[in-house]
Parts: C-alpha cells; structure tokens; sequence
DNA sequence: TCTGGGGTCCTAGGACCC
DNA sequence: TCTGGGGTCCTAGGACCC
C-alpha cells in the first residue's frame, strides 16, 4: 500500500505556525509581486477567492473580511516542507518528496499493522512536531492514494484519512473525472465529450480508446485507477534536465542596461542552480517579452538561444551568454514586463561531458572560483560577491513583496521571541 | 493601474541514414 | 491502378503537475 501526506493549504499553514491567532481566519498568500493568490485558508476558500485569482479583483473582499495577506516567503516554506519531510521518513520504508507539501511513502516491506491508526499517527505526529496540518489517503496504487487523499481533503467533518482498501468503485463514481491526478483541463473536455464524467467511467473505458486519445499516460492512469500500480516511487532525487530563472517585473523595464542587469542576475542564480546538482548546461536561451494582458501595448517577445563549446555552470559565462543574447533581442522603444534565462542539454559529470577542442577556458580555475564564490555567498547571503554586470540590489528589487513575514527558522535575526526582550 | 514560477513527459512529423 | 523496408534523431507543440 501507498499513502499520499500532504499538508492542507501549505503556505498558509506556515504562517500560521508563527502566527497562531489567524486560525480560523481567512489568510491568503500571493504570488512574487503580490500578483495572484496561490494559498488560501478555508475561511478564504469561503469567501470564493479563487486560486490564482489577480488581487487587484478582490482588494474590496479583502477589507470587508479582513483577510490576512502575506508575500511568498520562499526561505520558510522550504525549511518547513524539510521538517515534514524528516518527519515522514520514520513512518515508512521508503519516501518520494514529490512536490513541497507533498510526498508518497511506501508500505510495502512493514510487518502486519493497522493501517488506520499509522495513518491517524502520521497526521498526529505531523501536527505535534512541525505544526502545520496534513490529510493522509491511502491506496494499492499512487493514483488511488492520491484519490484517498482528495477524499479526505474534501470530507470536512472526516479526521484527515482516508483508505482505499478493497471495493473502492464506489469512490470512483463520487469523483469528478477531473479530480483524477493526470486529468487536467483539455483531457476533462475530451472526456465529458465521450460521457466520461466520472473516475469510475474512465476505468470502463476500453484501453486502446484511452491509449489513443490520452496517450500511454492516461492508460497508466486508468490503470493504476483499477489498482494495477503502474507508476513507481522515485525515492532518489533525479537531476534537474533544465533549470531556469524568470520573473515578471513590477514596473516594466525599458532600457537595455536594466535589463542587462536582470538577465545577468537570472543567470548568476541559474549558475548556482547548476552548482547545486553539480551539472552543467549546454544551451543557453534569454528572452524579454513586454506585458501581454495590456492590450493597447505595443507588444514585442523575442528569445536567443546559444550552444556553449563546452558544457558549463560557471557564473561567469552564464553572465556574459546573458549580455550577448541581450544584444541580439533587444529592441528599444517597449515596456518590458517579462524577462528569464532558461538552460538546457545539461550533463552530469559522471555521464562524462563531451570536452571541445576550441575550448580555451581553464575549468578547474573557473571550477575553484565559482566554489568560493559559494561558500562566500552561502555564509554572508546571496548576491555578496556577484559580478559587475549584476544589479547592485539583487533582481528582488524590481519585484514585490510587502508582506513578507520574517525569516523565521532560516535567519537568527528574524527568529520569534517569546516574552520579554532579549 | 494591477495578472507566478518552475518543472516533466509524450507524440507526430520531417530530415536523414543504409 | 500497382512506388521497399527499417531505422534514428530532432523539434515543435501539447498535455500535465505543484
């Protein structure tokens, strides 16, 4: 058996966790630029704020309900999925981090037990150490536990378990086919096209249909659905085969040099992106693009991508790819409101990277330096060595975030205190 | 006025090989 | 009427996830 755990309303249960007085209140927390709503508590689910709606639209629900707003504070709620996830590993054999909030454990290999009271501990255990509150579903397959899990989210007045066991048809026909993990938008239409509605239907339908309409995904899906699991716990962690940094600005940017510097900034972190998993990339695209959604705009998006000789992750030349792509896609008279560099064909080093004959570079040198440039960074903050081609206010200062709580359990200076003064 | 960011996988079709 | 057979690689586009 397989359970899905995942933490209800993640980024609000963080900060509820240092703010305690807004349980039970309506909380939302916003994208980067406090654009749109991607965490709501229940109370703000209520009062029908939509995920991913523009906060513009609900500036006067806000006031009216006193809903409690905050910025994205990305540092805690990486710390916070750490704690969950160091929490869950004691409770099965095997654990797959699948998303922040969310991981698959597998049972498989546990000696009798009641499943249930594990289920009930994982939530119990969860809650007492982290504080932040998790449904637990589970199933014989990823997709059923992942059913079990939405049907303990849905049923309010349940203890935050579901099980899937045996005889789980009748569950299926209560769910919508588009609350199937693998089911998003345009597969749902085709479906309700054919009068498939429910997760019950989908299994009823014949697999060469499915395979060809949903493609071999969807018959997995249908599959594990049946309880033939077909998709396998991914316990180690595979390398990233692109990573990319992008940012839509605040204020929409119009020179050349302003972006130059948010380009070298998006490049220096996919630089450190790359060091972390000790791969290097081989393409290399930027683009710029002004603000779709005005539509009196002038409009203009354009994207270069290049192939280095030799694969790299130096800072160094990620800055200057950044420069040079710049200067073929720029053009001035335009609000640019999107920037980011996206990098591809990454290799690992023990796959052994083809090496260039045109190569002049001194790698170990470049390897030794973007080393220090970390350990540097790592100790005193992001950005406290950079290159000159860098801004001198990170690429935060063109986004923002007015409401972002403290660092609380990443930076001692943020860190709550309790009573008098220290 | 104001609208996120970061990923993965699959397929069809074209170009090319012998 | 009647046009070989078997393959690889690459890319764009479309779908999905959180």
């Amino acid at each position: 058996m397989v359970a899905l755990v995942d933490v209800n309303n993640f980024y609000v249960s963080c900060e509820r966790v240092f703010c305690p007085a807004l349980h039970g209140q309506p909380v939302i927390v916003l994208s980067n630029n406090d654009g749109c709503v991607v965490s709501r508590s229940d109370e703000a689910k209520a009062l029908q704020i939509g995920m991913g709606q523009p906060v513009f639209e609900i500036r006067e629900l806000i006031r009216k309900n006193r809903v409690h707003v905050f910025s994205s504070n990305y540092a805690l709620y990486g710390d916070m999925s750490a704690r969950v996830m160091n929490t869950l590993r004691q409770f099965a054999p095997s654990l797959e981090v699948y998303s922040v909030d969310e991981s698959f454990l597998d049972f498989s290999g546990m000696q009798r037990f009641d499943l249930a009271a594990h289920a009930l501990n994982i939530r119990k255990t969860v809650w007492r150490w982290v504080g932040v509150p998790v449904c637990v579903g589970v199933g014989p397959t990823k997709v059923l536990a992942k059913v079990a899990n939405h049907l303990a989210k849905k049923d309010k007045a349940g203890n935050g378990i579901c099980l899937l066991e045996n005889n789980w048809e009748n569950a299926l026909k209560t769910l919508d086919v588009s609350d199937v993990w693998g089911i998003g938008r345009q597969y749902t239409r085709l479906l309700h096209q054919y009068g498939i509605r429910t997760a019950y239907d989908l299994t009823q339908a014949n697999d060469a249909w499915v395979r060809k309409h949903l493609s071999v995904v969807g018959l997995r899906i249908k599959k594990e659905l049946e309880g033939e699991a077909c998709i396998h716990l991914e316990t180690d962690v595979p390398n990233k085969k692109n990573v990319g940094t992008t940012r839509t600005f605040r204020q929409p940017l119009s020179t050349q040099n302003e972006l130059g510097e948010a380009l070298a900034d998006f490049a220096a972190r996919c630089g450190e992106k790359l060091r972390k998993q000790q791969s290097s990339a081989t393409m290399f695209t930027a683009y710029i693009q002004t603000n779709h959604l005005a539509a009196g705009e002038q409009q203009y998006s354009r994207s270069f991508t290049l192939t280095f000789h030799t694969p790299t992750n130096s800072t160094l030349q990620l800055v200057n790819a950044a420069k040079f792509a710049l200067q073929k896609i720029f053009r001035s008279g335009y609000r640019y409101k999107r920037a980011g560099v996206l990098l591809g064909e990454l290799v690992h080093p023990c796959a052994g990277g083809q090496m260039s004959l045109f190569d002049n570079l001194d790698h170990a040198k470049h390897t030794r330096l973007m080393a220090a440039l970390d350990s540097v960074n790592a100790r005193f903050g992001r950005n406290t060595v950079r290159t000159a081609a860098q801004s001198l206010g990170g690429s935060a200062r063109l986004t923002q975030q007015n409401r972002l709580s403290p660092g609380y359990t990443t930076k001692w200076k943020e860190a709550l205190r309790v009573g008098g003064s220290a």
